[in-house]
DNA sequence: TGATTAGTGGACCTTTCTATCCACTATTAT
DNA sequence: ATAATAGTGGATAGAAAGGTCCACTAATCA
């Protein structure tokens, strides 16, 4: 089945949307942000984890401690996050399985997915956690207004 | 990580591609096709087994048997095949998991995506199995021709 | 100093996907 | 009829992804 990415980089998305529309020192802490958002504490915390070895987040320890963004949500674009947990080669393995494809011996969907492959990271490079974090709180805003 | 599809629907592909590219009266048999892909046959028999039941394929028993596609190779796009595969829904499920994800409740990354999938779609749904069969032949060919 | 808070690292379990095996049925040829 | 061929269906095994638990360390505060 088609995945563009995983489990865990999909809880990632999620959890640092959330953490970048909260207002405030930008802080936050794995268990608030993982009730909050509804997704598997344990489980995203080696998420977390993960993307602190990665330079991504700092981890505070002790009282008031969590993690933040060692970069602001609007330089952080999806592909940053997706490549920052799947690793920087997700999308460059041949779609046929062939070992040789490349260049020099391409598959015959080489270049059919090349240029697939090129929009579809156009758009992820095209938008940050601070306008995913936007449309969501341009969501809620209007349902409050709304009285919803 | 990101997988476009499974790796049976990656060998059916590749099966069924091969299967085009053989001129005759486009019979063939499991066995044979999967050891010239270099594809596991236990496996990949499985696949062919679903897409006989779902009317892709015609499998045909006893000595001289094999199987047949039911359409051919230049009526058939690769999101068919994906689709068949897959079901018709595997590009449907919303990226962030979202059970409410939809026209009414989009989630952040709904429009991104969808512009990304309708991109991704048309480039699978513009080149069929002949496309694919008539590139590696085409590659053989030269290849010959040019004594490699 | 001791209690509390919050992230860390490793062991372990469950589910899903990938892969193999084998007895069985259908078909053809002798 | 019998043997050989080719797909079928079910059981089962192995690998990877998804998920949980717990003892531990670091930091803060009383």
């Amino acid at each position: 089945m088609f995945k563009l990415y995983s489990k865990g980089c999909e809880y990632a998305l999620r959890a640092l949307t959330y953490a970048a529309s909260q207002s405030g020192n930008g802080r936050f802490q794995a268990r608030d942000v993982c009730e909050k958002v509804d997704i598997p504490e344990s489980f995203t915390r080696k998420v977390f984890q993960a993307l602190t070895q990665g330079g991504f987040l700092q981890a505070v320890r002790g009282p008031g401690g969590g993690y933040e963004l060692t970069r602001s949500p609007e330089q952080i674009t999806l592909l940053d996050v997706i490549e920052a947990v799947e690793g920087q080669d997700t999308f460059e393995h041949c779609v046929l399985g062939f070992p040789e494809c490349g260049g020099k011996h391409p598959c015959p969907l080489h270049e059919t997915w090349s240029k697939a492959k090129k929009q579809l990271m156009a758009q992820l490079e095209h938008r940050t956690l601070q306008d995913l974090a936007d449309s969501t709180t341009r969501k809620k805003r209007r349902a409050f207004v709304s009285g919803a």
